[in-house]
DNA sequence: TGTACATCAGTGAACGCGCGTTCACTGATGTAC
DNA sequence: TGTACATCAGTGAACGCGCGTTCACTGATGTAC
């Protein structure tokens, strides 16, 4: 009978959710370096070799561990901005930057599995890029968005990019439609910007210096959308 | 007799060099986490137990890996910083830009290490510091220099850090006496945005998008110095 | 509806491996008289 | 300079632990007739 398949089918899926949640918790404690089936196995009530029927290998566990958190971080960048009136661009670039920053905050390990050190000897597989991408393509629409508005007015006191970047930047165009090779330089150095304050903040560089950080945090995005081209200020 | 003691002394510093040496090599396949006592004594032609006459722990041979990490891109740092003009501010960023990335890119793991994820269950101790901020001591320097030259015209299109982020600004300025708080928010931004560039690089984001690394790189630390206020181009 | 068979989940033992750290010890190297 | 003693480097065995993965197996759940 289909029902009763799809019961047993239930069950496993949700076995599969309690497994890596578990391992996420142990993430948490252990690092990826350190997430170990037998730990997960003993959490579940289980003997290590049953783990077996659902993932196949240790690595397995981690890449859906992985995909899950890009997932994650890419669900709460697209909500962060879909709770912004489409034309407020600094807005949309200001409420993405939170999410990022906060959900890293929420989920250290995880944020540190997606965006840290690479897991040694981990290779991710393929299936991973669509996942990785959810967050950075929010962020290329909000670009390209505030481009086609007429909005978007680089500062001119930089140089335009050496021409044998061109190829790169058509590359990078996909995720933001309509600009410039200038305005995509200016775009990754906005991107890799806002990730260099969630690493600080996060990996620790920070510590005993800056203790106002959500703040410091916002005026420095402010910052990095004025050299976007960005308006100075979100619409109140 | 003193010179006879400072031979068995020497031999000691001889083999604790040796031992970071070995230790480092095995950073580069198994990352900190993976990093044995064991297998370095191995690699020694020793017993695992004759390593504790150097390090009294894993830890503390994880501490001295990252000690003579910090030195060493703090050092290659200033000297890129000393190999310039003085007054060539711009030039002196980029040098330092440059410094950082090559260091990266010639030590991935060690960097790894100092700017990467946290290793899980390790806590640094307070003798890091020091080293720890070698670099940043340096750039502190350029920007103080530019300011006191009067060569710090930072664009004026966006708004000033609020005023809860005034104490903050003071411990900052430690490192870059004679800025405004604005300043040192931009000159922030700068360096989390240089960091940021070489974590993205170095950590798999660029994969597969960008292939002239070095060329954005370098075109993206001017756009960040041309946020800080330094001058558009480097003195040729 | 009832029975025979196939699929699947989970068990328990085992393989072979590695780890950090402690401890009593042997020899060699240095020191003091 | 020679001898008695103290310091230090390195050994080898052991403790107690954890790991990923395989394999033959028991029962339970589902399927086909």
């Amino acid at each position: 009978m289909n029902a009763s398949r799809t019961a047993r089918e239930r069950v496993r899926a949700e076995l599969i959710r309690e497994i890596t949640d578990i391992a996420r918790r142990h993430l948490a404690t252990d690092g990826a370096g350190g997430l170990s089936l037998r730990a997960v196995a003993r959490d579940m009530g289980m003997v290590s070799s049953a783990i077996y029927r659902y993932f196949p290998s240790r690595d397995d566990l981690l890449t859906a561990l992985i995909i899950d958190g890009y997932n994650a971080i890419g669900e709460s960048v697209e909500i962060a901005d879909a709770g912004c009136a489409r034309d407020d661009f600094t807005g949309r670039w200001l409420a993405v930057c939170h999410a990022v920053r906060t959900w890293a905050l929420d989920h250290p390990h995880e944020y540190a599995l997606l965006y840290g050190s690479p897991v040694p000897g981990y290779q991710a597989p393929a299936d991973t890029i669509g996942p990785a991408a959810r967050d950075v393509v929010v962020y290329g629409r909000i670009i390209s968005d505030a481009q086609a508005a007429g909005r978007l007015t680089p500062p001119d006191m930089c140089p335009a990019p050496p021409e044998v970047l061109s190829s790169d930047a058509e590359a990078v165009r996909q995720l933001m439609p309509g600009v410039s090779d200038d305005v995509v330089a200016r775009g990754i150095v906005a991107w890799t910007g806002l990730f260099g304050m969630v690493n600080f903040e996060l990996f620790g560089q920070f510590n005993n210096v800056i203790t106002h950080r959500r703040e410091l945090f916002e005026h420095n995005m402010l910052s990095l959308a004025s050299l976007i081209g960005l308006p100075p200020t979100p619409r109140a």
